[in-house]
DNA sequence: TTTTAAGCTGCATACGCATGCAATTTTTTT
DNA sequence: AAAAAAATTGCATGCGTATGCAGCTTAAAA
C-alpha cells in the first residue's frame, strides 16, 4: 500500500511543486540544492520511486532493449546474454527478454514493439524484411547478433548486424589442420541458411583449396546437439575412407560430435580424429574435451552491439532520420590469440 | 515515422471514437462486430500497435515480471530462464531480466521496482528483509526460486519461495552411495549460507547417520566452478585416507570436481572415486561425464513460480490485502524417477 | 405495439510524470 | 546601489490509453 506514492505526494510533504520533485530526480535539470534536499528527504520518508512507465510515456524512451534469443542450451548465448545485460545496464538500460522457440519471430517482435523498447537485439535469428522495415519505420534500431543480414537486391534489410570475422576464423582452422598433417578433412555445418555457417564454410573451403585440398566429407548439424550427433554418425559410422579430422560449425555441436565419436564409435579423439569447434564456450576447456576452437571476441561484439542498439537514444546519432543501414563486422586484429589449440593430433610426420 | 500512430489516428480513419478503438483491442469489452472490424481494418492500414506503456499507466499492470538471476554459467539457470520465460509468455507476461553479479541485489531491485513489474522472481539470490518488505508494501509478489526464505523470528520475509525437496534428494544420494558399498564418503558444499545447501547437507548427513556412517571429509565449493576445483584438490590431493565417493552440491561443481580428479590427480572416476551431483543439468548426461545426479523437477517448480508470481494479477488471489506469506516446497511424489544413476562404481562386494 | 432490458457508443477524465513558459528570486556586473 | 544576467520555481499541459457514465440503438419480453 506504499506504492501509490507519487511525485505529487512527495511534493506536498516537501512543500514544493510537483515539477520540483520531477526535476530533483532528473539529472541535468535546474534545481537548487536546498529544494533537492527537501525533496529527497520527503521522498525517502515516503518510499517514493519514480514511475518508469509514466516517465517513458512522456520522454518516449523506455530505456528497455528487447533481446530475442533462442538456443539457450548452447552456452555461447547465456554468456552473451549475461555480458550484454551488464553492458546495457551500465548505460541505464534494461533487457526485456524474449526467447523464441521456432520461427515465431514475427509474433515475438510484435509483442516487443508494443513495449516501446528503445532498441532490439536479435541473436541467432533471421529477421523478415517486413518486420525489419516495421522497426525502421518506428525508428527502432535493430541489431542482429551473430548473424548478418541478407542483402540481396530485393531483400534489403534496414537492420544492423554484428558478427565476428567468421571467414578468417575458419581459414585459420583450415591452415591449422593441414599443418598438422591432416588430409581427409570433414566439415559439419550449422544451419545452412545462416550467414555464420555460410561464412565459415566458405572460408574453410577456400583456404583448403588454396592448400590444394578439398573437403573430404560434409554433413549438416543445424547448430543443434542432436543434429550434430546424427551428422557424426553419418560421417564416421562407416569405417572405410573415414575422415581423420573434422571442423564443426560450433563448439556446442563439436562436443556432441566428440561424444558420439568416443562413446558410440569407439574412436579416439584426437588420436583417430581431430575435432575443431568454433566459439570457445566455457565447456571447450573442460578436461574431458579440451576442444580446439576459435574464440569469438564476445566483448568486442557486445560493445558494437551496445552502441548500435542505443543509437536513437544517443545524442550523436539518429537513425530515425532515415533508413540508415549499418553493417558492422567486428574485425579481429589479433586472430592468432583467439585461436585455442588444445588436444590435437600431432603431425603425422 | 510510422510509430506515431495512436488509437486516435485509428479512430479518425475508422470514423469511430477513440474508446471504440481501445475496446476493440481489449478482450472482454463491449463492441459490435461491425465497429471492431472497421477498427481493425483501419489499424492494419496504419500499422497501429497499442502502446503497452500507456496501457500500463492506466491499468497499473505492466504484464512484466522482473527476473533476477546470477550464475548463468551454471547451465541450470539458463534452462530455468528459458522455461520460465515461455511459461510466462503463455499468460501474456514478459521477462524483464536482471543479472546481478555480486551482492548488489538492493540496487537491482530498486531498478526493477521502478518499472512497475507485476511480480518478481529471484533465482539463487538472498533477499534482504527490508527489500522484501518494500515489495510487500508495494503489493508486488516476490518469489525466491531455488532458495528458501530465512524465517528466524526477527527476520520474517513476506516473500514466497519455491524449491524442490532438496533434503529427500540428498537422502537418496546417501542411500545410493552406501548401497554401492562406499564407506568413506565426502561432501562438497555449495554456498554455506544458502538454504539449498543447508537442506541438502542436512539430509545427506542425517541419512548417512541413520545408516551408521559419518561424512568422511568436507569442503566448500560455493557453487562455483573454481571453488569446486579447489575443494576437490583439498579433499583428494592427499593420497592417504582418501574418500572413495563424493556428493557434490551441484552438477556444475561436480563436473569441475571430476575434471580435477581425472586430469590433475589422475584418479579414475568412477573406479577410484564415485561422484554424485545435484540438478541434472544437460551436461550431466554428456558422454565424458555421465554424472549420477538428482534431478530437480524444473517444470513443476516453474509452474509453482508462475502462479505465485502472478498472484496480484489473478482474479482469485490478492496479496495486496495483506502480508501474505507463501512458502511452497514443490513436493517430489516420484523422487525415484528423478534420480539418475549413471557411472557408479560397482558394489565392492 | 408498448415496455423493458440489453447492447453499443462517445464523452470526459485520469494514470504519473516531464517540460515549455512566464514569474520570481538570486547572483553578478557596472 | 542600481541594472542586467542567471538561476530557480510553479503553472499548465500533454504523453496514449482505459473506463465510468449517460445517451442512444437494437433486441427481447409483455
Amino acid at each position: 500500500m506504499a506504492n501509490n506514492v507519487t511525485s505529487l505526494d512527495v511534493a506536498r510533504l516537501a512543500q514544493v511543486s510537483q515539477s520540483a520533485v520531477s526535476r530533483s530526480f532528473t539529472p541535468g535539470t535546474s534545481v537548487s540544492d536546498a529544494t533537492r534536499e527537501k525533496v529527497m528527504t520527503a521522498a525517502k520518508k515516503l518510499g517514493y520511486r519514480p514511475n518508469a512507465i509514466a516517465r517513458s510515456l512522456i520522454t518516449k524512451r523506455s530505456r528497455m532493449i528487447g533481446v530475442v534469443m533462442s538456443q539457450l542450451d548452447n552456452q555461447f548465448y547465456p554468456v552473451v546474454l549475461e555480458k550484454l545485460s551488464q553492458s546495457l545496464r551500465e548505460d541505464g538500460y534494461h533487457v526485456l527478454l524474449f526467447i523464441n522457440d521456432s520461427q515465431e519471430t514475427d509474433r515475438v517482435l510484435n509483442e516487443i514493439l508494443q513495449y516501446q523498447v528503445d532498441g532490439i537485439v536479435m541473436a541467432s535469428t533471421v529477421l523478415s524484411s517486413a518486420l525489419a522495415r516495421d522497426c525502421a519505420d518506428a525508428g527502432i534500431p535493430v541489431v542482429l547478433f551473430n548473424r548478418m543480414t541478407r542483402q540481396t537486391a530485393n531483400d534489403l534489410h534496414p537492420a544492423s548486424a554484428v558478427t565476428s570475422d567468421n571467414e578468417s576464423g575458419a581459414r585459420m582452422v583450415a591452415r591449422h589442420l593441414v599443418a598438422r598433417g591432416h588430409q581427409r578433412i570433414a566439415y559439419i555445418a550449422g544451419l545452412e541458411q545462416s550467414s555464420t555457417n555460410a561464412d565459415r564454410e566458405r572460408g574453410f573451403r577456400e583456404e583448403l583449396s588454396a592448400l590444394g585440398i578439398r573437403i573430404h566429407a560434409r554433413a549438416v548439424g543445424n547448430y543443434s546437439f542432436e543434429g550434430a550427433q546424427s551428422a557424426a554418425r553419418e560421417l564416421f559410422g562407416n569405417a572405410q575412407d573415414r575422415s581423420d579430422a573434422v571442423f564443426v560449425g560450433s563448439d556446442h555441436m563439436a562436443i556432441a560430435v566428440m561424444d558420439v565419436l568416443r562413446m558410440e564409435l569407439k574412436l579416439k579423439v584426437p588420436q583417430d580424429v581431430s575435432v575443431v569447434g568454433f566459439d570457445n564456450v566455457p565447456q571447450a576447456a573442460w578436461g574431458a574435451y579440451q576442444l580446439t576452437t576459435v574464440e569469438q571476441p564476445v566483448e568486442r561484439m557486445i560493445e558494437a552491439t551496445r552502441t548500435t542498439a542505443m543509437l536513437t537514444t544517443s545524442d550523436k546519432f539518429n537513425t530515425r532520420t532515415g533508413d540508415v543501414l549499418l553493417l558492422e563486422v567486428v574485425p579481429s586484429p589479433n586472430w592468432p590469440e583467439l585461436f585455442h589449440p588444445q588436444a590435437e593430433r600431432w603431425p603425422s610426420a
